[in-house]
DNA sequence: TTATTCGGAAATTAAAAACA
DNA sequence: GTTTTTAATTTCCGAATAAT
């Protein structure tokens, strides 16, 4: 913060990154391929432009790209609940406790998580391939808010449910590939990613049987009803399909997803509130008619 | 020898938590 | 409200490696 300006230069800005799309992969072909940033080195000149280094290279030299925002996102309670979690499980081992909820609610066995049955890696990638694969068809959820839940899942049972019902959505209606390398268990790796993505839901639906989620809805439970929707979908259980679609329009009505004035104090998540619930609106009118 | 690459330390920044 | 803490991104140092 305090850069001593009269024995260190203070840090400028580098000539541009590859992308101004935040969560892009670099791409060879950018015209800051060769920029100060991509390779590593400092940009020289007063912020002059072109840079010394683009001249000497003989390379364009812009600074277009979109900085990211620093600093945390979400709960920054992570690490504290992580500790918890560990000595949680240590105690477990031992014996010493009855399984809890994350919520700190005593969970019978029936309601228990399973374990190792979606490792921390195989989330991000699911979450990957919904926000480059699935998102531009149905733009019902922001990314960050989806990281957020996922960095949350450890302590909230909702977060949790809606992030494995996401992963069994991705797996059983876009077939993902999933990485060997991924799975906590070997044995895993033999299934088909439609297997996989079944379980998951089974998972999914059963730790959140567990909950009185049914009394407090909100939009991560409407996105969870939603997801197992398209999975049943998916599996070819239409009748199952169509029960929770109409649970997840219940709920939003509930929540009263329907004015927007009730959320328009979260811009972040504003338009993807507006069109899960005019999807599930459309959709409910098409299963009304459908089956009339 | 000089040029280039890239691991990672340090600097920077902003959000969350703690405090008054 | 302000301050402190924490966690994220960005810059670019300097060792390793490649090219000449």
């Amino acid at each position: 913060m305090s850069s001593n300006s009269t024995t260190t230069a203070p840090v400028k800005r580098a000539c541009d990154r590859y992308e101004t799309c935040s969560t892009s992969h670099p791409h060879p072909t950018d015209s800051g391929d060769h920029s100060c940033h991509r390779r590593k080195v400092k940009c020289i000149g007063e912020g002059t432009n072109p840079c010394k280094n683009c001249v000497s290279a003989g390379l364009a030299c812009t600074y277009n790209a979109i900085p990211q925002k620093k600093g945390p996102k979400g709960s920054r309670a992570k690490v504290l609940s992580e500790l918890r979690e560990n000595q949680r499980s240590a105690q477990l081992a031992a014996g010493f406790l009855p399984d809890m909820g994350f919520d700190g609610r005593a969970l019978s066995s029936t309601f228990a998580r399973a374990q190792g049955l979606l490792p921390a890696g195989l989330v991000d990638s699911c979450l990957d391939f919904f926000f480059t694969n699935v998102y531009l068809s149905t733009p019902v959820l922001h990314r960050q808010k989806a990281q957020e839940a996922a960095v949350n899942m450890e302590r909230s049972t909702e977060a949790y449910c809606m992030i494995v019902a996401l992963c069994a959505y991705v797996m059983i209606q876009t077939n993902m590939k999933v990485p060997t390398q991924m799975l906590s268990r070997p044995e895993i790796a033999q299934v088909s990613s439609m297997t996989l993505g079944h379980a998951l839901l089974e998972e999914s639906v059963r730790v959140r049987n567990g909950t009185d989620f049914r009394e407090s809805p909100t939009h991560t439970t409407v996105l969870t009803s939603w997801f197992y929707c398209g999975c049943y979908f998916g599996l070819a259980r239409e009748n199952t399909a169509w029960v929770y679609l109409r649970e997840a329009a219940t709920q939003a009505q509930l929540l009263g997803m329907h004015d927007e004035e009730t959320y328009k104090h979260d811009p972040l998540d504003i338009s993807r509130k507006r069109v899960l619930y005019w999807l599930l609106f459309m959709a409910e009118r098409f299963a009304t008619r459908g089956h009339s």
